[in-house]
DNA sequence: CAAATAGTGTCTATGAGACATTATCTG
DNA sequence: CAGATAATGTCTCATAGACACTATTTG
């Protein structure tokens, strides 16, 4: 429920904090920024800040996204990850941030905006090991990146990573990236194409990574994959 | 991120509501609470209450869960759903809610505690439509009801809704409540067991539900389906 | 006995994994 | 030409769906 009467109770502050994902040299990158104030000053971080007053969730992860990494929320997927409220996660003060996930084609590094002093791509593994982020935040991006890993194997999502137009074969080394395994491309290509809705063709060809031309595809309106997509185990 | 200096904002009252959900009369059915107190005096709702400025969501959780209706954490599965805070959702000031789902065996009609005027188990279906929860909570629920149905494909989750030790029979009559659909019992008893890990024969058999004595089995470790349970279309 | 539920087995169709082959580009 | 990538096809195995049959209880 919510209160029977006004909170008894001390103010929580409530911040946004994106995971923001592409798929850039055949690697799962994440974007984080440099903190310019502390705490955690000159430590990386994930992009993110405070909800205004009158601000939805969502709306406020959008603005945020836009702020601090010039990228618009047409462009990409934005989806509620999960809210994170330990007390003590920041020094300051009781505040309780909900995470949003971002996946995003492969963009130029994006202009830092608002506090940061800087903004970059890692490769998210790179980020889950050492390399500790500000915050709880290498938690919140493990945690993204295992929903990312999930939900491409029942849901069309995958094409989230993926420029307009796309190959099968640039839509199946989206798959090696996030998962991190080798698939084969032709049973691959007979998956998604066989797939109804998933693909629609636009009838265009590119040559763009060698070979023998490879048809173009748009997203089509298939949103679950069913059966889905299986990942292998080992 | 968070903040980079304290907020500049006005403060936020944090809240968590529970969607808790269970199988009784082969229906699916969750637990509303009757408020004791305006707003919304006299609505039914969900069970749930302000976070306290030293405690952890899920903590809260629990214990709201233990305060509102009598339910144990360690007698249930408890985990985040997600989170709902759009401006005006409760009409004194800005709440964030951080919803969590309860999955509980058939219990008594649990006792009313804190605040609740009552306490009541009502069919999920009924609370979709119609009878309009108080704040936005037909909405959390709906929500919930949608990650229980779609999380027991691919976990072994729908154990958490049968008493410790269950029948095979009494597993299926969960999925088939859950998912409003009928299943083949023979199909059934082949993939639960033959999924390794997933149950354990007590070595008991119970004749509680009629027939034939049927094999008593627990909670394997098992947590993942795979291949999953797959939901009729129909 | 009938009726209910439990448990096993069998056939078939679908789909995934492994892998051959041909097609069409660049250098 | 070699080497890359694309696209199609074939075989086999695992598994889901449909459904027959037997087992063991209660009334």
């Amino acid at each position: 429920m919510s209160p029977s009467d006004a909170s008894p109770y001390p103010p929580f502050g409530v911040t946004v904090d994106l995971v923001v994902l592409t798929v850039r040299d055949h690697t799962l990158n994440a974007l984080t920024i440099r903190r310019g104030e502390p705490p955690f000053q000159g430590q990386w971080a994930l992009p993110g800040g405070f909800v205004r007053p009158d601000e939805g969730l969502e709306a406020a992860a959008a603005r945020e996204l836009a702020e601090e990494t010039g990228l618009d929320q047409l462009e990409v997927h934005l989806e509620q990850l999960a809210t994170f409220g330990d007390p003590g996660r920041d020094p300051r003060m009781r505040v309780v941030s909900v995470a949003y996930l971002v996946l995003a084609p492969d963009l130029p590094t994006p202009r830092p905006g608002g506090d940061a002093a800087g903004a970059r791509w890692t490769p998210a593994a790179d980020l889950a090991d050492g390399s500790r982020l500000a915050f709880d935040h290498t938690k919140i991006l493990e945690d993204g990146v295992e929903r990312a890993r999930a939900k491409i194997e029942y849901s069309s999502l995958a094409a989230a990573f993926c420029p307009e137009e796309f190959t099968v074969g640039e839509l199946r080394r989206v798959y090696e990236a996030v998962w991190g395994v080798a698939l084969d491309p032709r049973n691959f290509h007979r998956k998604v194409t066989g797939t109804p809705d998933f693909l629609v063709p636009t009838g265009g060809t590119t040559t763009r990574q060698g070979g023998r031309p490879a048809q173009l595809f748009r997203r089509g309106s298939a949103e679950k994959l069913n059966p889905p997509m299986l990942r292998p185990e080992a």
